[in-house]
DNA sequence: TTATGTGCAAAGGGTTTGCACTCCG
DNA sequence: CGGAGTGCAAACCCTTTGCACATAA
């Protein structure tokens, strides 16, 4: 095993992180990389979008952001409201996401998994719909 | 409403796509477009890569095949054993790939979903670890 | 000073598209 | 014949990388 789920890396501080930082910290959806990249340059933050994506992807390996993938391919992020394992329930129209946790189902695919004989099991959970919001303004 | 889940579109038979049903349905796992294309191709089967992606996309709007994302997003299609909603479960080591349904999940989405305010709820759900077989050979 | 972090621009890699050609119906 | 289906290669787009420069420690 190479890989440290939540290791929590020293990285050195840095003006372009700390913007990247404030500018996820201010979004509660979940926003590409260039997405976030374009933010930063019209907030007047001079910030290369190399350093957007190493960064995003150095946070995500440390768990400090969520990272999801878009059907067409396309990565995005938001930072985490909580340290802990949680699935996304995410608005198709308008992006909003709200977080949860479901032992339930975390004891299911682990059960359904075992049962195929499968071992150290991971999952990928996400669920998308129509906020209330969305749908009343249909 | 655009969308036609199991939508049985009346395409055109033609070798190239008789080859490609082929080769899907002598697979269990798993495989990218261009693994497929390369497959195709070795087996004397002259198809355009350009073709492969086509079909495989309109495959997968009509449901006949699974598609799924890697990690680093990249799209994946396998030919579905069952109409019917499922997910699966995937050997990381070797591909080895299980179908499973649901229903306790399919339930818990859609509540914990409503209970934010959520409808017209969709999901996906992937579950990945390591077979039996794989596990053993470590 | 020295290693780490950043910017820029070029390179990558998967997927899509334009266009002329082929083949089913 | 007419249009769906194909092949090829160029175009796309997001993401990664190489390398020289800037900067935290």
């Amino acid at each position: 095993m190479s890989e440290h789920p939540q290791a929590k890396a020293e990285r050195r501080p840095t003006r372009q992180r700390a913007a990247l930082a404030d500018e996820l910290a201010g979004a509660a959806e979940f926003r590409s990389a260039q997405d976030i990249h374009a933010s930063l340059t019209a907030s007047g933050a001079r910030v290369g979008l190399a350093t957007v994506y190493r960064n995003l992807q150095a946070m995500a390996g440390d768990g400090e952001v969520d990272v999801i993938r878009t059907a067409d391919g396309e990565a995005i992020y938001r930072a985490c409201a909580t340290d802990q394992h949680h699935h996304h329930v995410v608005c198709r129209a308008c992006g909003l996401t709200v977080e949860v946790t479901g032992d339930a189902v975390e004891r299911w695919a682990e059960a359904v998994a075992a049962q195929h004989g499968f071992s150290d099991v991971r999952h990928t959970l996400e669920i998308d719909g129509l906020c209330a919001d969305c749908a009343a303004r249909r």
